[in-house]
RNA sequence: GCGCCCGUAGCUCAGCUGGAUAGAGCAAUUGGCUUCGAACCAAUAGGUCGGGAGUUCGAAUCUCUCCGGGCGCACCA
């Protein structure tokens, strides 16, 4: 609704200079400062001004003067040194509201957008630092797909690598365990098994830094499961399935699900790599150095990739090591190709588990399989990795645009969001001992290597022993399973709301005093707004009173009437723009924006909760409009809330 | 050394493509429960937007520079 009507003001403004000044002019619209200005500004008279060579405010007042009625526009006015402000007729815009005027969206047709997210190494628990990322995953998807894109949502297993390999080294060398004691370890429902490879990793770490020819164990691990024999590529299967069966259900809690799970050992096993280098070397992206430092390598040239600072030798980088071990960078080059669907080949996929919801999310293998889903072939591919990545994202890039590939090289983007650290006062709560540089700085990194971070089932777990402890105390006569369902609703809430509520590249230093708050500007607090106006409609129901048939009681011109009141006209306005926030949002790339927005939303209703006593309102026109106002707001809430991945519970 | 990010109220952060009096939450002080349940609301106080220069009708926002902090720059991922 407020989208068709920005459209049309800015396409008559448009008209008219075209006709009156002979300029082609884009119009743009802006949010007034202040409510009491209007609801929409245009400020195009300071455009203006350079081309015409006039005085902003007189262009303004032509303008006003000299524009034809626009549909749905009350008034128009000059304000300040030349903005035009324009008023909303109320009651039209709330009876169109009502009707549901509002065409539906147009479904995108720039095609499939691939998002990768979560990417956890499967050799240990995930950690707040994981957290973040497959929160702003899953949101950014949950987005996209309230805007009508067709999205695939996948979780890159890198199960070959060597923080696989260091946990088997620890299996093997530290604790002398056969495959049967590890299946024993993970069927232990007494300890989960990612906590148990959590510690394993990092005593293996530390073994390593005092026994540096320790190290070989994983040189050899590695090995074996390139080759994928023996007791090593076993043992690494093992552990890599059950850890990232443990994820899974871990990332299941918050909502958070997945479409296929491409995995590196299908990379390599069906040649991915090998027809990714064939590319590479026959459209000459990399060069094989017989001399120098990367003697014996094939490197990627910098002068590819980097447009101007250091070149040469140094900064090249190196895609398949002297021993002829690709890297890193070499591997997400094919499955980037692949996810575009220039690599030629695909992966075979079977299922890995029914969600409760019936979803079914699939995984790669090298078994051929039959009627199977497809994956790959995107239009765009965004991939949510930490900022401290960035430099190998770009590598990527370069790679595709080395091999003529520039349009896809554009649409790789690299979701980028910034680390989440601990507070000093966190750590400290932990029993975490800091070194003195660590003490002077204003977070601690997490570390996974040095087992250093908060779990995420442990903040999860934690979080819903806090709500269970408020729902206790405010509903003890409720059932413990519905309180126990509605105190998990809650910790969700809270954590997916903590993770949404910073913009992407500043750097959260997670305080548990923080995290576990639901009041202030926290999830529980829009919940409990979401609630309250479902209360009201319940207790509407309670006293044996139906809910009034809005569109034969309210009309225009109750509309108009009704909204005469400034405050109630802003929190409808502030209502109907969901689809311009969450638009906002995916423009820039920024699910912090549909947080705050759903903030000030809760915000907006909390407010006239208490101003406006709607059950007791005497008036019947009054009160028919102010239970509208409680629906409408329940269900533009609702749909604010799940695209963050929150649910409003029955009660709080 | 090179590259990226950050510096806004005591603390944690917003501030959309430069726009009209810089906003929230927390903490502080004060007031409000007669159940649409206070996980709430209202009010007060709190700012030279790190410093400086520039661009222009206009800069927290763009450019340059300096200061302070973080993160990258492996034949690890």
């Amino acid at each position: 609704m407020f989208q068709q009507i920005e459209k049309s003001i800015a396409a008559a403004v448009a008209a008219h200079i075209q006709i009156r000044y002979g300029v082609d002019f884009p119009v743009l619209l802006e949010q007034p400062k202040q409510t009491d200005f209007g609801e929409i500004a245009i400020p195009v008279a300071f455009q203006l001004a350079k081309q015409l060579k006039k005085a902003p405010r007189a262009i303004a007042q032509e303008l006003v003067a000299e524009l034809p009625p626009i549909a749905g526009v009350s008034g128009l006015e000059v304000a300040g040194n030349g903005y035009i402000n324009v008023r909303l007729d109320r009651g039209l815009y709330a009876a169109g509201l009502l009707s549901g005027d509002a065409a539906a969206s147009a479904p995108d047709t720039a095609g499939k957008i691939i998002v990768e997210h979560t990417n956890i190494n499967p050799n240990k628990a995930a950690h707040i630092g994981h957290l973040r990322n497959a929160i702003l995953g899953d949101t950014f998807v949950r987005m996209l797909r309230a805007m009508g894109t067709e999205v695939e949502v996948q979780n890159y297993i890198d199960n070959t690598g060597v923080q696989v390999a260091d946990v088997v080294a620890g299996f093997q060398h530290l604790e002398h365990k056969t495959p049967a004691d590890v299946a024993a370890l993970i069927a232990n429902p007494g300890r989960p098994f990612d906590y148990y490879c959590w510690d394993l990793y990092a005593r293996v770490s530390s073994y390593y830094d005092g026994h540096p020819e320790a190290k070989q164990w994983r040189a050899e691990t590695l090995h074996a499961i390139e080759a994928n024999q023996g007791v090593e590529a076993e043992l690494a299967h093992m552990v890599a399935d059950a850890v990232v069966r443990a994820h899974i259900a871990t990332m299941l809690r918050l909502g958070v699900v997945y479409d296929v799970l491409p995995r590196e050992s299908e990379i390599l096993h069906l040649q991915f790599w090998a027809t990714a280098f064939e590319q590479l070397k026959e459209r000459r992206a990399i060069h094989f150095e017989t001399e120098g430092k990367n003697a014996g390598c094939w490197v990627m040239h910098a002068e590819a990739f980097l447009d101007s600072g250091a070149t040469g030798e140094e900064a090249d980088k190196i895609i398949v090591r002297s021993n002829g071990i690709v890297t890193y960078v070499g591997k997400d080059i094919a499955y980037q190709l692949w996810k575009f669907g220039l690599l030629g080949k695909d992966f075979y996929y079977r299922e890995w588990v029914v969600y409760p919801n019936g979803h079914r999310l699939w995984v790669t293998t090298d078994q051929p399989q039959t009627a199977t889903p497809r994956f790959g072939s995107a239009a765009r591919v965004f991939n949510v990795i930490d900022s401290r990545q960035a430099y190998l994202q770009y590598v990527v890039a370069a790679g595709l645009r080395a091999l003529g590939y520039t349009k896809e090289a554009d649409r790789s983007i690299h979701f980028s969001y910034e680390m989440v650290a601990l507070s000093p006062r966190t750590c400290v709560e932990m029993g975490i001992e800091l070194s003195e540089a660590d003490q002077r700085k204003p977070y601690v990194e997490v570390s996974g290597r040095k087992g250093l971070g908060v779990k995420a089932d442990d903040l999860i777990d934690k979080l819903i022993e806090n709500a269970l402890r408020e729902v206790d105390a405010r509903h003890p006569e409720d059932p413990e399973e519905k309180r126990r369902e509605v105190a998990t609703q809650i910790a969700v809430g809270a954590l997916r709301y903590f993770m949404l509520k910073f913009t992407r590249n500043s750097v959260i230093a997670f305080d548990f005093q923080e995290a576990l708050s639901f009041e202030g500007e926290t999830g529980p607090y829009v919940q409990y707004a979401a609630v309250r106006a479902r209360n009201i409609l319940r207790k509407l129901a309670d006293r044996g009173l139906a809910l009034p048939d809005f569109r034969s009681a309210l009309g225009r011109e109750a509309f108009a009437r009704q909204l005469a009141q400034e405050d109630l006209w802003q929190l409808l306005l502030a209502l109907s723009k969901v689809d311009v926030a969450i638009a906002r949002a995916v423009d820039s790339g920024e699910p912090a924006h549909v947080a705050r927005y759903a903030f000030q939303l809760a915000q907006s209703f909390n407010n006239f909760y208490h101003g406006y006593p709607v059950l007791a309102e005497q008036d019947p026109e009054k009160r028919v409009f102010l239970l509208w106002m409680c629906d409408y707001f329940r269900s533009q809430l609702d749909r604010t809330l799940a695209v963050l991945g929150i649910e409003a519970p029955e009660y709080m």
